[in-house]
DNA sequence: CAGTGGTCTAGACCACGCC
DNA sequence: GCGTGGTCTAGACCACTGG
């Protein structure tokens, strides 16, 4: 175990155990350097952590203060369906719904920040795990950016599965809510009579410029998300909650 | 600007434009060492948080590839409801519904990883945004980890902020979806007569020991959950989605 | 303006894991 | 084995900001 994760573990503690609480502002980085016989350097890299991880907070002259965790940080990883379906086991299977190229409603235009000139393309597909309707993928893609998206049909791969090949990088930002299905979507997804959809909304960006808009939506009576810690570090695993 | 900045700002660049597509092993650090005319450790640093970033990876020997972000992952932000009914601008109300000490139903044991003799408070509240019901928790504390809780009523303070001050820093998991709500649940929420509600479940530690369970209750019509990307590295910020 | 964190260097040794 | 990343040192200068 490298010196730095150890002293990140020894400050962490003193922080949960309550010995420096919120608000106590700890010892300088020359203090602790010489408490644990290492370089400042070394407790800067532990410290640094700490601090992108929110426990503290640092400030020049002011000093490194232990900070409350009002709000508490949940990372949810969003694989795509197909992974998603094979990890839990199930055969995938996906068919594509509608492919259309024109004009974004106004709403999807809004998400993507386009103008009303801008043309995308609008791809509608479905994901099946063990033959059940698993995601109705309802998707717009920006073609001013994408513009190698014209040449693909979507027939025998999914745009989600397309993307992440073809474009290496890109910002996002998701909502997550529950929402009454529209009449199609109760079709396609066979849902029962009285279900809501679990959907998940996604945007993703290359540097300025938007690539995708996604609504993602899924049968909320089989569907969760499950989050993780942020990471930074892993000392004591959570025991498995099963 | 920090050097290591500009080195990440311009690799970046490199793999969002397709210079160095996905799969290709970019230069050794000595190699970026060189052409940068700096050190092989500011080299390091700029990768590192690529790395961490999902961007890149790097193994001994092997060198540093460019990889396919398969998975994307959001942070979620849970804030204390009060300050999420307050950063919307509405007036928050607290009301206790129901608080009993005793043992903990087999599944809440489950999920706390507690035995059959542990004993447990159960408080069940609910939080107002402008007088409408706006969440409902329900909620164990482990007794064993948190004694204090004893001596609380919650009848002014909800268990989530006491929980906050109380336990300095922990450890949770969350998981995400949407239910049909219980006859109670329903009416306590003041639900439309089709409409399901948006659980947040969480369950937190403290080092090994399980604090508490929690189950919490939004009425899906009016409630949503929103993003944002893991940092590390903010150069172009998102254009804003409004 | 003085103390604190932020960054960088030049070098070193080590540990992992392909070959 | 041996090349690569992982970590650490000892020192330096700088930039911010609180007193």
């Amino acid at each position: 175990m490298p010196i730095y994760r150890d002293i990140q573990a020894e400050l962490l503690r003193r922080i949960s155990t309550g010995i420096w609480p919120t608000g106590t502002t700890i010892p300088h980085e020359t203090a602790l350097a010489a408490e644990f016989d290492c370089t400042r350097t070394t407790i800067g890299r532990a410290l640094r952590e700490l601090a992108s991880a929110g426990l503290i907070e640092r400030k020049r002259k002011a000093g490194t203060k232990v900070i409350a965790r009002s709000g508490r940080d949940a990372i949810v990883t969003i694989s795509p369906v197909r992974e998603e379906v094979r990890a839990a086991g199930q055969d995938y299977g996906y068919a594509l719904v509608a492919r259309d190229q024109g004009k974004a409603p106004e709403a999807v235009r809004a998400a993507m920040g386009l103008s009303a000139r801008d043309t995308v393309l609008h791809v509608q597909c479905l994901h099946f795990a063990d033959g059940q309707p698993h995601q109705f993928e309802d998707r717009w893609i920006n073609l001013a950016t994408v513009p190698a998206a014209k040449g693909q049909s979507f027939e025998e791969i999914s745009p989600n599965e397309w993307l992440i090949r073809e474009v290496p990088y890109s910002r996002a930002r998701h909502v997550f809510r529950a929402a009454r299905p529209a009449e199609q979507e109760r079709n396609t997804l066979r849902l029962a009579p009285d279900e809501w959809v679990f959907v998940v909304e996604r945007v993703t960006w290359l540097e300025a410029s938007a690539i995708t808009y996604a609504r993602l939506l899924h049968p909320a009576d089989r569907f969760q998300l499950i989050t993780r810690d942020p990471e930074a570090m892993r000392q004591s695993p959570p025991p498995s909650a099963e």
